[in-house]
DNA sequence: GTCTATATTCAGATAGAC
DNA sequence: GTCTATCTGAATATAGAC
């Protein structure tokens, strides 16, 4: 198969993919807007007018960086969600099980040490968080059917949950996900406590799978839609 | 109080603030890395040259933004926290209420209209996120004893919680809250599910608050540190 | 496809008049 | 303190030889 593809790999054996790898790299330690085009190729010992015969620009680099690593992703999640909704014959999962679907692909491949993947997996919870408009053109498109297929399943999962509710614990889970995958330290919290096993990513999943099942299953509070605040002394603070 | 300061406010009535309040925003829309002088000076109106004049350099500017809103709001939060636990007189706090008494004072703060604090929230969920070593170097010293006395405060809440499992806990807490206070939709979840109130503050802390109250407090899995993996089938997944 | 050399733009920072 | 004008460096992108 690789040998028929649109250009004959002779000449070149990986140009592209050492730009893509080094890319991915650089945009994960420094942000993107930070990354320049020379230390990306210096990185991968490519001449600096590689990436624009190859990619056209930077932004179309940042671009296929994702889409290279986002499609096979995001379709194992939905394949691995139909696998276990096949094997449970119409019982509905448990939340547990669709977190699992969720995130279980992503350590996979975060594992993977040929493909470098754990740099994109980081990289990919930071950019979910990255105010650049480049992201906000880029990921949506990608998740739009892992979003929908996932809200659908935890629906079922948790039928006492109301829909506003459930997209709402949707949100919070993805950020605890996203920053947990960016390997996220801001606050130094694990460094100033001395936890170790920061690195482990199974490790990371066994634990944030029960915690975030448990926020998904919590029972539902009066609060409804009209403004019934939750806390009735949450103003009386000075500043 | 304010004429007694170490220059006195004649000639300039508010340029620092001007440009304090600029850099916020454009911080916070754009990224700091993505963000120039120029941009922020023009958002001002204010010359070029006021910024390193006050300043210093870019680097400051930012570090200044910061040390401007954290000290008080860390403040705030540990104010809160120590009220609760003397009214408290002994009895632990529920996870709830510690929660509450991290998350109400920046609420507090995002709802300043004169402050414009909302985007400095903003700006600060963005920022726990971002790779840039700046940041790395102003956030952590600011957030020590909140991390600390928080730990502490949610240790005594939840006795059954080991240390090390209470760390990574926080550890999601936080990212759920630093991805909800940013206003993040990056999947663009409430956009795709048509929910509704996403700028309400009050109503995101009200969902917020139970849910992660119920991972803090849920049943820690029998899972400890040696590698008993929480889940058999984890790994047979082909991509 | 790969390279050197360069065009162009824009960044942060500063000098010096006022 | 504020302004104009400018220095210096670095960024993306491209032209054209090989």
């Amino acid at each position: 198969m690789p040998s028929l593809a649109r250009t004959p790999p002779r000449g070149s054996p990986d140009t592209k993919d050492r730009i893509l790898a080094a890319a991915e790299a650089l945009f994960m330690e420094q942000g993107y807007a930070s990354t320049s085009l020379r230390s990306i190729t210096a990185k991968a010992r490519v001449n600096l007018a590689a990436v624009n015969y190859h990619f056209g620009s930077k932004e179309a680099l940042i671009r296929e960086v994702f889409e290279r690593r986002l499609g096979p992703l995001n379709q194992a999640r939905l394949d691995y969600l139909r696998r276990l909704e096949s094997e449970a014959e119409g019982q509905p999962l448990t939340a547990e099980q669709v977190l699992e679907a969720m995130i279980a692909p992503a350590l996979q491949l975060s594992r993977d040490p040929l493909k470098r993947g754990a740099a994109f997996i980081r990289l990919l919870g930071r950019a979910l968080s990255e105010p650049a408009d480049t992201m906000k053109q880029v990921l949506p498109p990608h998740y739009r059917d892992v979003v929908l297929c996932f809200k659908d399943a935890f629906a079922r999962s948790l039928p006492d949950v109301p829909e506003q509710e459930l997209i709402w614990r949707m949100h919070f889970t993805f950020g605890a996900m996203a920053y947990a995958m960016a390997g996220n330290d801001a606050l130094q919290l694990i460094a100033t406590c001395a936890a170790e096993g920061a690195d482990d990513a199974e490790a990371i999943i066994g634990r944030l799978v029960p915690f975030l099942a448990a926020g998904l299953k919590a029972p539902v509070p009066a609060v409804a839609r009209p403004g019934a605040s939750h806390s009735p002394d949450i103003n009386r603070q000075a500043a």
